[in-house]
DNA sequence: AAGTTGGTTATCATAAATGATAATTGAATA
DNA sequence: TATTCAATTATCATTTATGATAACCAACTT
């Protein structure tokens, strides 16, 4: 798998885990982000490659910072 | 100004910074990265909004983590 | 079985990020 | 002055993120 497809799962489900502890569903996210409920499952999924605004938006939903919101470890090969 | 242009502003002067700290040339970081030095460009004057992808080369390339790139103030108005 | 709900996936259009290249600017300096 | 160097900016092409919409799926509920 390419770097890039293992940065968009590890993105994915660390936003998922985060909105899963929060209780929150996904159309909730997307509708606050004023994003589509289409593209929130791509990017939740590791399907595309979102922008830093975008992410940033949803970082702000989910009450994170954009840092945190990207604290993860490195993905394993 | 948008929150968007704010973001693109904050985090282009982070690169920056961190770039000018480490005495190292956009075409060095570009090259490393394999992105354009135009485009490299773009992102530090907070011209664009780049994916995520792209950051994470850029980190690599200045030795933080995406966390430590992405950690900065909140914009302010 | 027939809804309902939350999420996924497919498709197409549009906007925008990026690539590619070149011209330009400004600073330094010989 | 003119030349080099790093960076910026402009332009156009290509790729891709996102919008918009709809169909689909699985789990649940009535």
């Amino acid at each position: 798998m390419t770097d890039k497809k293992k940065l968009q799962i590890a993105i994915g489900k660390r936003i998922k885990e985060l909105r899963e502890s929060k209780n929150i569903q996904q159309q909730d996210v997307a509708a606050a982000c004023n994003i589509e409920k289409s593209n929130f499952s791509r990017i939740e999924a590791g399907n595309t490659n979102p922008t830093i605004y975008t992410l940033s938006k949803i970082a702000d939903r989910l009450s994170v910072t954009l840092s945190e919101l990207l604290y993860f470890e490195k993905s394993k090969k």
